[in-house]
DNA sequence: CCCGTGTCTGCTCATGTGAGCAAGCACTAC
DNA sequence: GTAGTGCTTGCTCACATGAGCAGACACGGG
C-alpha cells in the first residue's frame, strides 16, 4: 500500500470506527466510492492500521489455539492473552483452565487430578457448582515430608468441594527411597484401589514442573537438589504427574521412576480428555516435550509458551 | 453488566471479531438469538471490552478534536495520538500542523508566520508544493543576537519554497533595548510595509514557548535568565508571537510588550485563521491560556496537551 | 392482588456491507 | 502496435446488521 493510500486510509477508518458514519457518507465526504471505502478498510485491518483488540482478563487468542490444535493435534487449546503484569500469568492461566474444566461435556465423572502451584491455584479459581457429583482422584502421590503439608490433597479437595462431590486421595509419598517400598505400598489393597480409580478417570487435569531447583519436588523434600541437577545431566526438562521426562516426552531415569508412586504416562497418553496447564516462561521446554509426545490431548496456556511451541521449527 | 453476561460478551467478541463469524453463527454457537449477538457486541464495544484502535503516525483523535471545538469555541481542532517513543510527539503535532496548512480552503494566499522550534519543524516538514503562490510574511522580529542565526527567516523561507512562493522577513530584533529604537524601527518605511502585510494576511500560523530558562529568547540572547524570572514572578506562562501572557491572555508587561516587534494579540484574536501550534506537557499552561483567551481559531497539538485543556473544570 | 415502571427478548424491516464479476487501465514483452 | 498480464474500479446482488417496536417479564408500591 502506497502512501497516499495509506493515508486515505487511515482518514476513512477514523471516520468510520472513529465517528461512526457509514461507508456510504465516508465516501461522500472523501470523495470516494463506498466500495473503495470498504475495501480501504479491509485493507487498513489487514494492514494493521485498524487494530481490534479484546481486553478482557478471561479473553483468550483463538487464533493461536486453532494453530496449536492443528500443529500437535490436541483436541482443544485454550490460550490466554499475556497480561501486561506478569504476575497475572499464572491465575489468568489457571482461571481459563477452570472455565474450561466446567465446560467439559460430556461432563467427567472421574476426574484423576495432579498437584502443585499450578492446580492448587485453578482449584482456587474454579466456580463453586461447576459441576454436581464428581469423583476426584489424586493420581501421584504427594505428602509433602516437610512443613508445606496438605497443598497435594487440599487441591483434590477443593476442586471436589466445588464439584459437589468426592475427593480420593493418595496419602502417600511422591517419589520413595526405595523400589520395594513402593512395590510393597501398591500392593496395599487401598492404595491400589486409589490406583484403579485413578486409571479409570474419564478426565485428567495436571500440570508439569520445571526440572530444577525450584522443583516441588526439592521443595517437597523428595529429591535433592544434586538429584534434580543429575536428571537435568540426563537431559530432564521437567517432570508430570511426578515423573521426570527428557525433550522427548520419555522417562529420563528409570530406577527413579520405578520408585515413583502414580499414573503411568501411557495411561495418560491413553486418556479421553488430558487437559494439561501450564503457564510461565520457565516451563516452555517442558511444554514442549509434553505436547509434542503426546501427553496431553488439551492444552491450557498463556500466549507466549503457545508461541514458543509454534516457533520450533517442524 | 453482570459477570456472566460479560464473560458471554467475551466469548462472542472472540467468535465475531477474532473468527470472523456472522452474528448470526456466534448465537446459532452459543445458543442464543443472533439479536442478542449484535446487542452483545454493542455492550461489549461501549463497554470496552472490545477496542478498536487506529494505529498510525498520522491518526487523529476525532472525538477529543470535537470536545476542544465545542468547549473552546475553535474553527477546528486537530489532535495527533500520543506515540510511544516521547521524541516523537513534537514530529507528529508538527506533521499534523503541515498537513493542516496545506489543507486550508480557502488556500491562504498571505500566511503570517512566527518562528521557533515547533514551526522550523512544521516548514521542515511541509509537504513540497503544498499550495502554488504563497505570499509568506514573518509576523514578528527574530534575527538572532547569537550564534544560531537565521532560523527565523529560515522557517519563513521554508514554508514559501515550498508553497512556490515568496517569502517577506522581519529581520529586526524580536524585542529592542529601548521603546524609543522599537517606535523607530516601526517608523522605517520597509519594516512598516512589512508589519501592514502581516496584518493583512488571511491566515496565521504560530506556536508559544514557555515561560522560563529554556525560552528561545533566553537563547537568542533578547531576554536574561533574571528578566524571564521576573515576567514568572508577574505571572507570565509563556510568549506567543513574542509577547509574554498570562494564565488570562493578557500581556504580562505593558513596557516589555513595548518594545516587543510584530503583530498585536489583538490582530491575532480577529484573524479569520488563526493556527496555534503546540506540543508538548510544558506547553499545557500557554495553551490553555492562548485557548481559552482566544488568540487561536484553530489548535494542532497532542493528546496529552488536549486532554490537559479539556480536564480543567469550567 | 393489581397496576405502573423499567428492562429484556425476539421480531420486522430498512439499511449497511462484502463477495464476486466484468470493464477499464497501466505496464510489459514481443 | 498489440496482445498479454495483473491490478484497480464501479457495479449487482445476496447477505449481514442495527433501529425500532410490541410483547414478556420482573419488581415494587399502593
Amino acid at each position: 500500500m502506497d502512501e497516499s493510500t495509506e493515508l486515505l486510509a487511515v482518514r476513512v477508518a477514523e471516520l468510520y470506527y472513529e465517528e461512526n458514519k457509514t461507508q456510504d457518507e465516508v465516501g461522500a465526504l472523501l470523495g470516494i466510492t463506498r466500495w473503495k471505502v470498504g475495501r480501504l478498510l479491509t485493507r487498513a485491518r489487514e494492514a494493521g492500521i485498524v487494530r481490534i483488540e479484546i481486553i478482557h482478563p478471561r479473553a483468550r487468542r483463538l487464533d493461536v489455539e486453532r494453530q496449536l490444535r492443528d500443529r500437535f493435534g490436541l483436541k482443544d487449546a485454550v490460550v490466554v492473552p499475556l497480561p501486561t503484569d506478569d504476575e497475572e500469568v499464572n491465575p489468568r492461566v489457571a482461571q481459563a483452565a477452570a472455565d474450561y474444566l466446567a465446560a467439559v461435556r460430556p461432563v467427567p465423572r472421574t476426574l484423576g487430578v495432579s498437584w502443585g502451584r499450578t492446580l492448587d491455584e485453578v482449584a482456587r479459581l474454579l466456580a463453586p457448582g461447576w459441576t454436581v457429583g464428581v469423583q476426584v482422584v489424586q493420581i501421584n502421590g504427594g505428602v509433602s515430608l516437610n512443613s508445606k503439608q496438605g497443598t497435594a490433597a487440599q487441591t483434590a479437595v477443593t476442586i471436589a468441594q466445588k464439584g459437589h462431590g468426592q475427593a480420593t486421595l493418595l496419602p502417600i509419598p511422591a517419589i520413595l527411597e526405595q523400589v520395594e517400598t513402593k512395590r510393597a505400598i501398591e500392593r496395599d489393597r487401598a492404595v491400589a484401589s486409589v490406583r484403579a480409580l485413578g486409571a479409570s478417570a474419564s478426565a485428567y487435569l495436571y500440570s508439569a514442573g520445571v526440572a530444577g531447583a525450584s522443583s516441588v519436588h526439592v521443595d517437597s523434600g523428595y529429591l535433592s537438589e544434586s538429584d534434580v541437577d543429575d536428571l537435568v545431566a540426563k537431559g530432564a526438562v521437567g517432570d508430570v504427574v511426578g515423573r521426570y521426562i527428557n525433550s522427548a516426552g520419555k522417562i529420563v531415569d528409570s530406577a527413579l521412576d520405578e520408585r515413583t508412586v502414580g499414573l503411568g504416562l501411557d495411561e495418560l497418553r491413553a486418556a479421553e480428555h488430558a487437559i494439561f496447564v501450564v503457564a510461565g516462561d520457565a516451563k516452555h521446554d517442558v511444554a514442549r516435550a509434553v505436547v509434542t509426545s503426546g501427553l496431553c490431548s488439551v492444552i491450557v496456556t498463556d500466549e507466549a509458551t503457545a508461541h514458543a511451541l509454534l516457533e520450533e521449527t517442524t
